[in-house]
DNA sequence: TGGAACTCTGGAAGCGCTTCCAGTTTCAGG
DNA sequence: CCTGAAACTGGAAGCGCTTCCAGAGTTCCA
């Protein structure tokens, strides 16, 4: 905190009086805009180095209209939803994309009802020149409220339910069709899957997916088990369908924390991987490479999706008309099938 | 966006007008400041609600000269290295923290020269209200920015070399400490640690906690190994370590990851966990609870960690001066030891 | 019933920057 | 040496909100 000059901040007035122009000349030298001799440039440059001159962002945003920041909203009932790698990936992706553009990120975690009424907020005041949205529930209030702003935005994945007019999304019926056709082309016949929740558009895809190819091998799909993306869920969905299909040869899991549940419970349960029956996730996170075995999973590029969708929102923020992004996955195998 | 009503966002002006009052009365209206009749109060309210007024925050953000925003910023040379779960915890800490102080959520990954100058920016302008630092390296010229702004911040673990007025750190001499007693309870002598890199507090400060427990016991302390905290330097920091020590009976790793790592190349070399080895890890990610067999590893609260510097960087914010913190940790004894 | 002591009210002055626009210079061409 | 176009310049009007303050209106007790 304050420790060295306790001067108050300078301002433009005091740059363009020390440089002798006056200050629209100053904040033209400042946003480089044409119409300033380079005499006056060069003073005006001198000053703000002598006074250690920073604009105030504040006040530029409400000249201008523009709050040179973009928003990542999560929407989700649990905060901890947050937690998973994933969202870190996209924020990464994000953050560079918006650097570039020289906007700054605000992150906002819609779990609590003040969360989601906060959002409201933000996209009404246009507290931020747009905003990327992402896990949206069927239903999710946040989807209104987001067709009503009058700023961009970007989703991230489609909702279910709704066509938004801009959305960066991953080819999860590709990689879960691609997935189950691996899984068949090893001789597998008696494939099940453990999908995920099935009011999230991933969900729906990936099942989706599964079934396409199944049928399209001349195989019967077994009916969803349904898991929540997590591990343990991957595990109780896996016992249950041994229980009840004791002559699974093959399973594909939406999501490589329950493809290593499931792993867990054929290993528990004696069943030997891939030998008895081979299994494949998706997502390909850390967590498939160091699995016991190494898990055979669907790549999809989540940095690249944020970055994506980063990008998507600058060139609507710019003016541009983006069109909706699909990017490809790829089947990415290991020792589990 | 822009779908329904295409009319310009309302201003205050217009909300006083609409009640008949001045534009004063209806400031403190919507701040719910006193000196209002009850009279005069309802009919702004009336009016913000027939105009579906939203405040502008940068107008308000201007006048009062608050930006409503904390920002977290996360050094480092490799944008990647905010990928880690770690990180993503923090962040719902923080966030639920701030959500209470309604205070928005910015984040900066200073990874490249132009994050870093971003960061400096941020800091000089005053674009926002506070600022938490983290995962600063030796030396990192953040470090010098943070003292000379003149804005609240608040550090998320001791940087090497400095010695911050307000930070929040987890207890990491304590949790080496405990992990390698337990080492040696079980009755393990020939101990060794896989530390992260020494460059950074993290790592020095499990490396003593190490060190004391092991002279404690009157034990010699393995000269470190030193890892980058990730799963692969992990494994072949083990591998490294069983070819100079083959008597080797305990392992002390400074993350779960490397934890994870090391238990693959003990695993790959035949040497069976916990018999032959015991090993222990720090973090209690995720991944410790998955791995095989699940790690024995010091657990930090790290949503903890988060929410308590954003509740100092508010205390901070508001005036207040509140101690620096240092949270416990605790160990949870898995399979692995 | 006078006036001390409050409570309310709204005009006006900012917060610090951008940008329109009218006016001034500069300068090549005639 | 004059003229019109092009290049510059800086005064002034905002952007939308907060807040100080002087004045008006009320209350209440001696």
């Amino acid at each position: 905190m304050a420790q060295g000059a306790p001067n108050r901040q300078s301002t433009l007035d005091e740059v363009a009086e020390l440089a002798g122009v006056s200050r629209s000349v100053a904040s033209r030298v400042l946003n480089n805009a044409p119409h300033v001799s380079q005499a006056k440039r060069e003073a005006v440059e001198r000053a703000v180095h002598q006074l250690a001159y920073v604009p105030n962002p504040t006040a530029r945003a409400l000249a201008t209209r523009q709050t040179g920041a973009a928003a990542l909203v999560v929407s989700g009932e649990d905060p901890s939803i947050f937690a998973d790698p994933f969202f870190a990936q996209v924020i990464v992706g994000a953050s560079a994309a918006l650097e570039e553009a020289d906007l700054h990120l605000m992150l906002c975690l819609a779990a609590s009802d003040r969360g989601r009424r906060r959002v409201e907020q933000l996209l009404r005041s246009k507290g931020a020149d747009g905003v990327m949205l992402m896990a949206l529930r069927e239903d999710d209030p946040l989807a209104r409220m987001a067709e009503e702003a009058e700023i961009p935005v970007v989703f991230g994945g489609r909702p279910v339910g709704l066509d938004p007019r801009w959305y960066v999304d991953v080819d999860n019926l590709g990689g879960a069709r691609a997935a189950t056709e691996y899984l068949i082309s090893l001789g597998r016949t008696r494939v099940a899957t453990i999908c995920g929740r099935l009011d999230t558009e991933v969900g729906r895809a990936r099942y989706r997916g599964y079934q396409d190819a199944m049928l399209a091998a001349g195989l019967e799909p077994y009916p969803p088990e349904v898991g929540d993306f997590t591990e343990s869920s991957g595990a109780a969905a896996m016992a249950a369908l041994s229980a009840r299909h004791p002559e699974l040869d093959g399973v594909f899991a939406a999501s490589d924390n329950m493809g290593v549940g499931a792993l867990r419970t054929l290993r528990d349960a004696g069943r030997r991987v891939p030998v008895d029956v081979a299994v494949i996730g998706f997502d390909d996170l850390a967590v498939a490479r160091i699995s016991d075995p190494p898990l055979t999973t669907v790549h999809q590029p989540i940095e690249g999706l944020g970055h994506e969708m980063a990008r998507m929102l600058v060139a609507l923020i710019n003016g541009q008309a983006p069109t909706p992004l699909i990017l490809p996955t790829r089947l990415v195998t290991r020792a589990s099938a």
